[in-house]
DNA sequence: AAACTCACCTAACGCATGTTTGGTGGTCTG
DNA sequence: CAGACCACCAAACATGCGTTAGGTGAGTTT
């Protein structure tokens, strides 16, 4: 299942990362059909793929479940197109702070607070604590081909945060530290001692923990 | 929600958590209750609790849905008794290794190399990558007050782990920091980059990870 | 041997689900 | 003003769900 993981170049990562940015196939265009694509965003992230009926999906938008066949062609559909704009957007986010001028180790920090700053973001459109595991539970009510999809777009930002933790601190298991990274950035929100602490004080706290561990020697 | 989290002292942290090591209240004693509980186990944690359907189960045990109702009064009491169970191994399993007389730091160590061993077996056991995350989607269809009965039992681990990062690693935000240290030791079995690394190492890895992210300053 | 217990079963219940069919009323367009 | 289009809907469908009722047959007890 898991390859020995060769860490590519950084600049081969970035470019291949910003160059997955394409324009969304399907214009939304319709606003009944973004607050439907919104609703089931939260619903689907707060209570779960299953939990969340068409019905009870179309009543939050105040409509009634056949419309939303009109826009999306079924319930699984529904799921691709959420989570693809989840991650879409997710990806476009972090690609406003690559910068393939910028050292390393900024770099990473850069990635590290942008990554935090919307999982805040998240966290309020979505209800939910951790997006990395609402998707990993979604993900079980989709085809086997879909899921590749998503993990290979996931692939190619790991991939730039591994090169660049490779670059920035050298060591051994430059994966298992990366992802280690991430997961501080994609939890640290849910650790937040208060529901007020400020987005950057939340991302000194994981760029701090985060760039400890990756000093770490095995 | 939160509170400011006081850090109470490690002997009484401790001896709160020994106590709480109670006798099943109901003797499992039957083979075929016992199959329907592993199984249920698996499932949930697999596949989720709508997807696994009693049907399902009994499947998956040799027998047919009504003969669940022998042992169980119904799905919730099921996921109930599954997730009790799971909690009560796992923390049986730390308190094996729970010592008054260690030093903080040794203590904290040998707690993290045991929490560990168990997220390796449960992922044997149960096919899940992630206990807390698997946990965490489950409790969704529990009754508030089960939730809270499990909330505290594992409040008296989190607060064990914390008096000891208090002492151990003195400095701020001791709470963030220990559930840091936590999520190291849930998902370092998911970050391995074979499926063939071992226990032992795993364990290597996780303590390097997190010892070093304690020794963070904010 | 009769009575009882036990583990399990088949059949069926009411209900919620995803989806399809066949509209309805309003707004543009000729 | 007729007709096309659009966004939306009520009603119905087959299916699968958790659960209950009632029964069967083997093993044990009296």
């Amino acid at each position: 299942m898991t390859t020995p993981a060769p860490v590519i170049s950084t600049e081969q990562a970035m470019l291949r990362f910003l160059v997955a940015a394409k324009p969304p196939v399907v214009p939304p265009a319709s606003s009944t059909r973004r607050q439907i694509l919104e609703t089931a965003i939260r619903l689907f992230a707060e209570d779960g793929y299953a939990a969340s009926s068409m019905r009870i999906i179309a009543d939050a938008c105040g409509i009634r479940a056949p419309s939303i066949y009109e826009y999306f062609g079924g319930k699984p559909e529904l799921l691709i197109a959420a989570m693809t704009e989840v991650l879409s957007d997710f990806q476009a986010f972090i690609r406003q702070v690559v910068d393939l001028d910028l050292l390393p180790e900024q770099q990473l920090e850069q990635i590290v607070r942008q990554h935090v700053t919307w999982q805040v973001s998240f966290a309020e459109r979505a209800g939910a604590w951790d997006s990395l595991a609402a998707a990993h539970t979604l993900e079980k009510h989709l085809e086997a081909d879909q899921v590749e999809v998503f993990n290979g777009l996931r692939q190619l930002y790991l991939d730039v945060v591994t090169s660049l933790v490779a670059e920035a601190f050298p060591g051994p298991h430059p994966v298992l530290r990366s992802r280690a990274l991430l997961t501080l950035c994609d939890r640290t929100t849910a650790w937040a001692e208060s529901n007020e602490t400020p987005t950057d004080q939340l991302a000194d706290q994981a760029w701090a923990l985060g760039s400890a561990a990756l000093r770490t020697s095995f």
